[in-house]
DNA sequence: ACGCTAGGTGTACGTTGTACGCTTGTCAAG
DNA sequence: CTTGACAAGCGTACAACGTACACCTAGCGT
């Protein structure tokens, strides 16, 4: 009478089950939706079974992360260190555009997990396989940062929750706002509208977010090059050719 | 009796005293602790009080986030754009030391309040300015990314939350630990050896943070400088030298 | 002296993560 | 087949959160 099943009934929960509802959950319903009562729900169960499986939110999150890694490209043999990594970034960037949660998610997370470990260590693996110092390798990593995981800081765009949130923007007053903002923000103004060819969107919305990310991987990708290339091996054993830090004033 | 204010008393709360408020206190116990509750009994006041002062949490965010944008330093003028450039981001990162909370937030935020456009919109100034075509700046924006506001993703530090949280670490199997994860993460083991040499922390804490962010900067603008000066101006207009995208296999 | 309004209060609701103890399903050993 | 133990699932409960709504009140212009 309860009616508590949909279909399957009693299929034993297990970790697995819980780690792939959680994600198809955050892929559905986005990332705030991703609740441990809305979860246990999903999966016909009361909210603390979960907890049988996983320890606690956090180390949901860390697990879901671990799926995530999981579905990165293998590293790309014998092209090159450039390449390599080149291949290896795009493949991280195509599982994040397939789970819109994964940039928010990995931002948050503070513990490494074994499989972000795994995946750190293999990535610094290829700069010291194409000959780079520990040293430079170091700092490259560093300023691939983020760039590492196929994500970079987008300041432009929208949350990615529900869309079409827009509700009844009267059609001229958008204009109006339009040619307020271009008043008050000349330069924002002229490269949205420079940019803006798909939609008349207010700001900057419609511009190749991939030819971006490609546009400044491949600038540092090229700048790493660079200094491997002038010998570059350590920060003071031989400033050759640093970049030249103007410093101050 | 019921002993409600410390000091004194009944100074009329106002937007600039719960803004400095929940600065204060987001500096010093985490943004984390910044609950509306929590605010509000910092004030002397009761928790909806606040809201006669702002809209709702996001709102108070945003506005610190402003708070945090007017403490940026005007940009230099007359020393080029590169150096103009440079000095700001150094000048914005000053700021965001201060104040440890403010990467968290600027992150979270979606909605751009007047202060951050305009921010965004001098900052683009200072491309044009320099001659860079608005195509050519546009890219070097996203390039940027979130290094504008003088911050990057740092995988590897700690959450800056309570310090000291290491509570009662085996002095031995720390080495222990550390042995095993050199056994299993070999690369990372390499460079955060090479770099740790204050610390003896497991994983690379103990370099200089500084560094690696000016060393990544100054990487991204001799990448601009050399586009700008090879001419590059627009994406299809003229591919004379544009990041060799060797693409795939 | 009056009354209007901005500012502060009190109560209450819905939602979140999760601690703790009980019950029940499942399988191995007797 | 019975039994007993252990893992899995359930139910209740609590503290903390953001905030809606109605109320009271202090201080000001008239």
């Amino acid at each position: 009478m309860a009616g508590q099943a949909e279909e399957g009934r009693r299929v034993r929960l297990n970790r697995e089950r819980v780690l792939a509802a959680a994600v198809a959950l955050a892929d559905e319903a986005g990332i705030d939706s991703l609740s441990m009562r809305r979860l246990a729900q999903e999966l016909g169960v009361v909210p603390m079974a979960l907890y049988k499986h996983v320890a606690n939110k956090e180390e949901l999150l860390d697990a879901m992360v671990d799926v995530l890694v999981a579905e990165i490209d293998p590293p790309a043999g014998g092209a090159g260190w450039k390449s390599a990594i080149r291949q290896r970034v795009l493949s991280a960037r195509r599982v994040l555009l397939r789970h819109p949660w994964a940039r928010q998610v990995l931002e948050s997370r503070t513990r490494q997990t074994p499989a972000v470990l795994g995946y750190t260590d293999s990535f610094i693996g290829m700069f010291l396989a194409g000959g780079f110092s520990v040293d430079l390798t170091h700092h490259v990593m560093h300023a691939l940062g983020s760039r590492m995981w196929g994500f970079t800081q987008e300041l432009f765009d929208a949350p990615a929750g529900p869309k079409a949130d827009a509700p009844a923007v009267p059609p001229e007053a958008l204009a109006a706002m339009f040619r307020q903002m271009a008043e008050r923000y000349p330069n924002v103004a002229r490269v949205a509208m420079a940019a803006a060819h798909e939609e008349g969107s207010v700001v900057g919305h419609g511009c190749d977010d991939q030819f971006e990310f490609e546009f400044a991987l491949d600038l540092l990708l090229d700048g790493f090059e660079r200094l491997h290339q002038q010998g570059w091996t350590s920060r003071q054993a031989k400033p050759a050719r640093m970049p030249p830090a103007s410093t101050g004033t």
